[in-house]
DNA sequence: ACGGTGCCTTGACTTAAGTCAAGCGGGTGA
DNA sequence: TCACCCGCTTGACTTAAGTCAAGGCACCGT
């Protein structure tokens, strides 16, 4: 395993920080491990910190009361998540669980609030931080409220394209279910559209790998446009 | 009209800021004037400030393909919005627009940055402010995807009816068209489920004014309880 | 090797909520 | 004053997506 130090400073959240500030950071973090499918939080505990992701897949999850999931995130390496509760709130606002063996840094909540008060640019970026996910969140009510599910699932593939950059080949590396969760729907309904899309010769399938077919047409999907049949 | 400093000091997002620093706060905002109906900004616009509301209210929405909105917040006096182009991408990520004839404050970006690096307290003001946003967001996320439209609609009920503090009188200060537009539905739904509730027994309404008469109903509505008939 | 479990797909059916259309009443500007 | 628009309601109909059920396949540990 690398030295803390080096971690801490690959983590965009701590971008830009002064060495000795740096240091700091680094001798209040707590380091953690969760096996896959083991749970972080539960929505409702009290927070006495929060998470930065070394290695491994965490969920950030509401649950309805007939047990139906909606993800919130689905974070990697370097992300940070749980920061609401440090500034406000106290409690976790939702559930958090590792989807893969997972590594992570634990802040906690006094320590780093110290840290904020004294170092502006580690207060920037956390503004930073926080705003980059409340518009990633405006998209997902806009998403969920705004678009049907082929124009969801279209804009999750070409959002995976663009990260993944391997041109037209994307791997979705969750399960079906956790999609589903992700994007408001059920396995059955993402199974039935991708096979549509495939019979419409906008992607090829094979498991998990897609090949987008017409990327034109995938974009259409995601302002609104309906597939045929 | 109150001075100004007295209006900024009355707003949460500058509570404990010494004297000083209000001062300063003061000296770089502007006064604007916004009538009924008028647009603020539009998405996508380059964003050079953000602002808070001392008289007025003001939407915040998403639009689609075909003209429905989604409504992400509505704003009242004291509260901010159009803060996260400040510390993140520069545009705004949704469009505002005065439903009341509003009175606005405007924070210019950089002057707003210089501000915050150097106050500690404002910092924190403000991360407290996103963090409580991204709480609501997380709602409404939960709300749209995880409940059926009489959830939501009782729920925010029964939010105006904490918010209102009139017992269990409760009156709605937007029109239907707007309701369905928070609530991810259309008018007529609203409509139709608002008639439910009268014909149970959960509500008495009379034009925008709702008695609450059965609170234990509406709360396992918003738990995910069917509404008979 | 085998029974179980999780992941995925497909089919038949149901349902919540959206669409379209009509109509009413109040307020406003020409 | 009248015509128009807006906000709201109600009815008839459509539709996207959810539910329920069955079956296949691959991987796991016993």
């Amino acid at each position: 395993m690398k030295k803390l130090i080096d971690t801490i400073t690959a983590i965009p959240l701590f971008y830009n920080l002064p060495a000795d500030q740096l240091n700091e950071v680094t001798e209040i973090a707590l380091e953690k491990y969760y096996p896959k499918g083991q749970t972080i939080f539960m929505e409702g505990d009290e927070a006495t910190g929060f998470f930065v992701i070394v290695e491994g897949m965490v969920k950030v999850f509401k649950v309805s009361f007939d047990g139906k999931e909606q993800i919130l995130h689905i974070l990697g390496p370097a992300e940070p998540f749980a920061e609401v509760p440090v500034f406000a709130g106290l409690k976790y606002p939702a559930h958090a669980e590792a989807i893969q063996e997972s590594y992570l840094l634990y802040f906690p909540r006094a320590e780093f609030v110290e840290l904020i008060k004294r170092q502006p640019s580690l207060a920037m970026n956390m503004l930073a931080a926080l705003s980059l996910r409340l518009r990633q969140f405006a998209q997902q009510v806009e998403a969920l409220s705004l678009k049907e599910v082929p124009g969801r699932l279209a804009a999750y593939l070409l959002d995976l394209s663009d990260e993944q950059a391997h041109g037209n080949r994307v791997s979705i590396n969750i399960t079906k279910k956790q999609l589903a969760g992700l994007l408001g729907t059920i396995p059955e309904t993402i199974s039935r559209i991708l096979t549509r899309m495939k019979e419409n010769n906008l992607i090829e399938l094979k498991d998990r790998e897609v090949t987008i077919l017409d990327r034109p047409a995938l974009v259409s999907l995601t302002t609104g446009e309906k597939m045929r049949v």
